[in-house]
DNA sequence: GAAACGACTGATAGCGCTACCATCAAGCCT
DNA sequence: AGGCTTGATGGTAGCGCTATCAGTCGTTTC
C-alpha cells in the first residue's frame, strides 16, 4: 500500500513480466528491445507473459534509463492547414510508438533560425522538416552548423549525408500530365509552385516532358505561376482562362490552387469537368472536401510523416554511437486519383 | 568520463544547479514545482542559478518520480482540416511544457467506443474531447463508465461534474446577426451546423434571437441545414440564391460553409460582397485563405485546446489526490473579425 | 519557561527501465 | 588439455527527478 501511493494505474512492471516467464528482469528488456542474444525458446515464454498481462513498457523509464533524446522538432510554417493536419497525424502516430516527444516550433518567413534556436535550447535530438522549409537554405543551413540530425520532408534535392523522404516529383506530374492527354486534352494550363520549393521546378519539369513526350507544345501562356496556397492560385487561374485561347485543362501544382481555379471556372460560368478539367497534386483532404472532388496525385503524406520519424528517430539513435546513417532518402509511391474534376475533352 | 556514457546531451541536471546556488537538490526541485514553503532569497539564489545553467528539468525524470500520467488521448474525427490543425497546434504546444504525451485516435462515425477503449488500453490519463465528438452520447457515456476524466472542447452543454473549454455560442452568433443587420441587411439567410452537435443549436438560436430583437421575421426558407463542411454547405446555398426573394446576406454556421457559399455566389455571379455578403464562424485559417477573406467569429481554438490540456492535467492531478475540479468549464471570449466578405446591404 | 508549533531544508529511497559488466556453459583453436 | 572465443543469462548500478520523513531553527502558547 505504501508503494501503490507512488505508483501509476499502469501495475504491471517488468519485473512481474520476468518472474512470471521465469527470467529476469534484463531477458524481459532485451526480449522487448529486440536484443538478438536470446534463446528462442526463451523469447516466447517471455513474448507470452508479456501478452498474459498485457504489459507495456514504461516510456519515461525507458528514455530516462537510455538517456534517449525525447524529443523531437517539428519546424513548420505550411500555409496548407490540410497538408499540415496530415503530417502531424502522421508524425503523432510514429511518436506515439517511439514514446517520444514532438515540439512544435512555428516560424516566420524570417525566422528560420530563430525557430531553429529554439528547439535547440529545449534540447531536441533532431528535427523534421516539412515543406517549404525542407528547401529553406537558412534552415538547412543553420541545422548542419549545428550538426543536429535532420529529416526533409518531400524535398527533391538530398544534400550531404541528409535524410530526406520524399516521392517522385517529376514522374508524378509527368504522369497526371499523360493522363490528362489520354484523356485528349491538347491544351494544358499549368499553375506553377513556390519557386523556392525544389518540388515546384520537379512537377513543372514533370509536365513539360509529358508534354513534349506526347509531341505537344509548351506555351509559355498556359504556364503561371503560383505559390502553393489558394489565393495565389486564383489570378492565374483567371489569366488561363480569360485567355484568348484558353486550355481545356489546368494542372494546378497543389490542391490548394486546383481549388481555386475550380473557383474561379465557377465564377467564369464554366462547368468542371465538363468544360474544362482541372487536377490537382497532394490529395489532401480539401481535394474531396470541394466539389467537384479533385483529380490529384496522392502523395502519402502521413505515411512519409511516420517515416521521417522513424528515420530521425534511427539517426539520432546511430550519432549516438558515433555513427551516422549516411545520405539516405526513401522515394515514397504516388497515385494517381481520378475523381470528378476530370472528364475528357470536348 | 564513465558516467558521460550513459548521459544525454543536456548535461546540466537538479545537482549542479543545487551546488551552484549552495542548497540540496530537494530544494531546486520545490522551486520548479512552485513549492510555497522556500525562503524568498533562497528561491532567488535559485531562480539565479537555473538562469545562469540554462537548466531545464528532465521530462522522462519527473514523469518516472511522479509517476505522472504522460498520456493525454486526443480523439478526433473532426471533417475540417483547418480546425483541427489549429486544435492541434495548441494542445502540441501545452503538451510540450507539461512534458505529456499526446495520443492521436482517429475514430470513425461509429467507432467512439472502439477508440475509447483503445486509448485506455495504452493507458492514456486523461482525453480531449474536440467537437463533433464532444457532444458525441457515446463516446461520453464510454467515457464516463470508465470514470476516466476527459474535457470538452466547445461544446455547449455541460454534464455531471465534467470539464469542459467553449465559447458563448449563442452569444456569438447573436453579435454577428446584430453585425450584418446593423449594415442593413434584412434578409439574412442561415445555414445550420451538423444537428448532432449543441454548438449548431446555440448558433441558431442566437441568430434567431437577434433577428426578434431587431423585430425582423425568422423566414423559414432561409433556414437551411448543413453539417459543417464544405460539402454540405453547397446546396443550402444554391437554394437561398435561386430563391424567388433570396437574402442579402448569408449566416454559414462555420467557415468550411461559408467558403462553399462563396463558391456558389461566384458560380452564380454575384459579386461577393457587393451583391451578397457572407460570413461565417470559427476563423479557421480557411477564412483568410479564400478569397474575399471571410468575416467571421473568432473562436481561439488553439487557446482553447491549450487550456483544455491544462484543465484535464490538472484533473487527472486532483484524481490522483482522491479530489475533483467537479464541474467546470471555461468560456473564452470570441471576437467579430470583419473582413472583405461583408459589404453594407444595397 | 517548557512544550508545541510552524517555516524551512536536507537525507533517503525509490519511480521502471537499461548499460555495463560478470558469469557460466559450451564449443573451438593451437 | 588449457586457454580461447561465443551465446545466453543475471546482477548491479545508475538515469534525473520527487515523495516522504526527519530534522533544525525561531516563534508562539499556556
Amino acid at each position: 500500500m505504501k508503494k501503490s501511493k507512488r505508483r501509476g494505474r499502469n501495475a504491471v512492471t517488468m519485473h512481474e513480466v520476468a518472474e512470471h516467464a521465469g527470467v529476469s528482469p534484463m531477458t524481459v528488456s532485451r526480449v522487448i528491445s529486440g536484443d538478438a542474444n536470446v534463446k528462442p525458446e526463451t523469447r516466447k515464454r517471455v513474448d507470452a507473459a508479456i501478452k498474459h498481462f498485457g504489459y507495456s513498457p514504461n516510456v519515461a523509464a525507458r528514455n530516462l534509463a537510455r538517456a534517449a533524446s525525447v524529443h523531437i522538432g517539428l519546424l513548420y510554417n505550411n500555409p496548407s492547414a490540410a497538408y499540415m493536419n496530415e503530417l502531424l497525424v502522421g508524425v503523432l502516430e510514429h511518436s506515439r510508438k517511439a514514446g517520444c516527444q514532438i515540439l512544435l516550433e512555428k516560424c516566420g518567413p524570417r525566422g528560420e533560425r530563430a525557430a531553429v534556436e529554439k528547439l535547440m535550447a529545449d534540447g531536441v535530438g533532431g528535427i523534421i522538416l516539412p515543406p517549404p522549409l525542407s528547401d529553406s537554405r537558412v534552415a538547412i543551413d543553420a541545422l548542419k552548423s549545428r550538426d543536429i540530425p535532420f529529416v526533409a520532408v518531400a524535398t527533391g534535392r538530398l544534400e550531404g549525408n541528409g535524410l530526406a523522404v520524399r516521392i517522385d516529383d517529376f514522374e508524378a506530374a509527368a504522369s497526371m500530365t499523360r493522363h490528362l492527354i489520354a484523356l485528349g486534352h491538347r491544351r494544358i494550363g499549368f499553375i506553377r509552385g513556390a519557386p523556392n520549393q525544389h518540388a515546384s521546378a520537379e512537377r513543372y519539369a514533370g509536365y513539360k516532358a509529358a508534354l513534349t513526350e506526347a509531341q505537344l507544345p509548351l506555351r509559355a501562356e498556359w504556364v503561371k505561376q503560383g505559390s502553393f496556397t489558394y489565393r495565389s492560385g486564383l489570378l492565374p487561374s483567371e489569366q488561363l482562362l480569360t485567355a484568348p485561347e484558353r486550355p481545356s485543362a489546368i494542372f494546378a501544382s497543389n490542391d490548394d490552387m486546383a481549388a481555386a481555379a475550380v473557383s474561379v471556372a465557377h465564377r467564369l460560368n464554366l462547368d468542371v469537368p465538363s468544360q474544362l478539367s482541372i487536377v490537382g497534386f497532394d490529395d489532401t483532404p480539401l481535394a474531396t472536401s470541394i466539389w467537384p472532388a479533385l483529380t490529384t496525385v496522392l502523395q502519402p503524406v502521413a505515411e512519409m510523416a511516420r517515416l521521417a520519424m522513424e528515420l530521425l528517430l534511427l539517426e539520432i539513435h546511430e550519432r549516438r554511437e558515433g555513427r551516422t546513417l549516411g545520405p539516405r532518402q526513401q522515394i515514397m509511391k504516388f497515385e494517381i486519383v481520378k475523381r470528378d474534376s476530370t472528364a475528357a475533352a470536348v
